[in-house]
DNA sequence: TTGTAAGCGTTATCAA
DNA sequence: TTGATAACGCTTACAA
């Protein structure tokens, strides 16, 4: 392996003068840094990595966790994130703590099996130097996992960080939830159904609470018997829009796509007019969304921009452009997709 | 920061005695190994992965480089190749070229592009010295781009890989056209549509010779007049429907899940009833196969297979338990998935 | 069973 | 503008 020592012995030159002109310093003669970096080039020397960091003790890396890489939301995040960090010359190294491969869903509610996977590689990324940490959450929800004493900046990403030295990017969902309604609303829905997300889930309380300024800017009383809660799945979208046709609504507003689909079914089962009869709205705009038919409207998580502030706020935290202490949570609205699951009722 | 140097202090021992225990050597006393243990988890003291690697010169480590963690393909084969590595006690380093974020989806025929992104991160690699590298390809073809002189022993996966340093793990397309072909002719069809993906795209020509052969057991003759050339997006199976259609097919076969989404447009276009007048066939098991209606039988891409035997491969080899010299690539079956697109034709 | 000392490749300091 | 030297934290011969 070729060194520095070996480069210097070959231009005639100390180490220090080649590690001056590898690492840009000033003080070195226009001829040299030539001789030099020619060599530099000609032999294909490559810094080991190692050594300089061992000295330098700093390493121009963020460290990125994600609980899983397999949830549809993280990898935009991440390629974000990570597009935002070459921007500003920073590497990263992604740790993917593969939650839901190891525990199926059995983790989010569980500290210990969280805690178990994520010190180790807080650890890791400690030792190897990284200047800041971003946390992909895999699971949207009020996050307790990073550790008091975990002494790097890290942001928390699309989940909701109550501890003030973790500052979170999440959704808008509070906006969300109005906006869909007000959507509805717009389009002569007076007797609208909701197929909520599991009940103590964050996503699913904050949509809630911007679905009633809604429904209560317009004079509209909220029924909650027209909220039915599922669990995310396909066949809890069946079973609620199942009970909300018997009490006659005229929409049927998902919390997200995927339970959509599971509404599309019971209308296709009962050969109910999806967008006529009876009009589906859903949410996170994921694929399926517009391969079901007809297309359903919904609303797109803004997940690239979820990933790219985090990096941003991060990077700004590490150039001592934003303190981490005043930085409050971010909200990210999202965009509402209009295709044809909607009607318009007259 | 605390060191060993520190420990040692504290232990009333020398750096090397903690050094050996922390290492597992056997030359040691229990008490002391105890002592020392004891002092080590209090203190939280971690070891400097820089230091160390660097005085040991290797670090059990695995590179996965994937073209673009965004694809649908990838991160199943990643997270295979990841829980098998970590079952071998590597750790793993993801490096992430993004090149569809970068480079939409003009890239994978200009090498240029490609080594641009790559040659340094290889670099990156060998800096940090991993003992191998998974290189997960983001789009199925035959792949040059691995340069002649990298030395690290390399497993490309999803990509079939021309050089015999490389050994490839991939999907096995010719048995994946011949299964679908039988299945659609044990259904009863006989007049077949194809919908296949580019022409000069590897999947494309293996499916089509896999079906080509089952045709020819059957004795049926192939009308490449039957086949229509799509680009694997939705609006070409549209295209190809029609066309397809107006020939007479009883059943088309789709090289792709999104192309058959196409296929459903036109048939709901034109009132044609999908699995009765006309059947249709996928190919990879996308999520939205089963949201389309009715659900679309199709074929499901063993993806985490693929990875995790890519990280098998590669640690055998690390481990000195296979040659890469003999091994040839390895091809993956595809499963059929039946689901109600596929009519019995009597 | 334990300790001493050298060295991994780089960079920072300070002197030339 | 350049070079000698020490130091980063760890591991490993080899000596005790």
């Amino acid at each position: 392996m070729i060194t520095v020592k070996e480069i210097a012995k070959m231009c005639d030159v100390s180490p220090s003068t080649v590690s001056n002109i590898l690492n840009g310093r000033p003080n070195v003669s226009e001829a040299t840094r030539k001789r030099v970096l020619e060599v530099v080039k000609e032999t294909g020397y490559q810094p080991n990595i190692f050594a300089s960091s061992m000295r330098k003790q700093i390493t121009r890396t963020i460290g990125i966790i994600a609980e899983d890489l397999g949830q549809f939301s993280t990898t935009p995040m991440l390629e974000a994130a990570m597009a935002c960090c070459e921007e500003h010359n920073y590497r990263t190294i992604i740790m993917n703590l593969r939650m839901y491969d190891k525990w199926a869903d059995t983790w989010y509610h569980d500290e210990r099996k969280l805690q178990s996977m994520l010190v180790p590689v807080l650890n890791e990324l400690e030792s190897v130097k990284v200047g800041g940490v971003i946390y992909i959450a895999g699971h949207g929800r009020v996050i307790h996992c990073l550790p008091e004493d975990f002494a790097l900046p890290t942001i928390v990403a699309y989940a909701l960080s109550e501890n003030e030295r973790y500052p979170s990017v999440v959704l808008d969902d509070e906006k969300g939830g109005y906006d869909m309604m007000k959507y509805l609303i717009s389009r002569g829905h007076r007797r609208i159904g909701i197929i909520a997300g599991v009940m103590d889930n964050l996503h699913t309380q904050e949509r809630l609470a911007g679905c009633q300024r809604a429904l209560f800017e317009e004079s509209i009383p909220y029924n909650p018997e027209c909220t039915y809660y599922g669990d995310w799945e396909r066949k809890s979208g069946f079973l609620g829009a199942k009970k909300l046709y018997a009490q006659d609504v005229t929409a049927i507003w998902c919390m997200n796509d995927l339970m959509a689909g599971g509404a599309y079914d019971y209308a296709r089962e009962k050969g109910i007019g999806i967008g006529r009869e009876l009009s589906i709205l859903g949410y996170d705009n994921r694929q399926v969304s517009e391969y079901l038919y007809p297309g359903l409207t919904t609303n797109e998580l803004p997940l690239k921009s979820i990933g790219f502030q985090s990096a941003e706020m991060l990077i700004d935290i590490l150039e001592g452009r934003r303190d981490i202490a005043d930085t409050k949570p971010v909200k990210v609205p999202c965009k509402l997709i209009v295709r044809d699951s909607v009607g318009l009722l007259c």
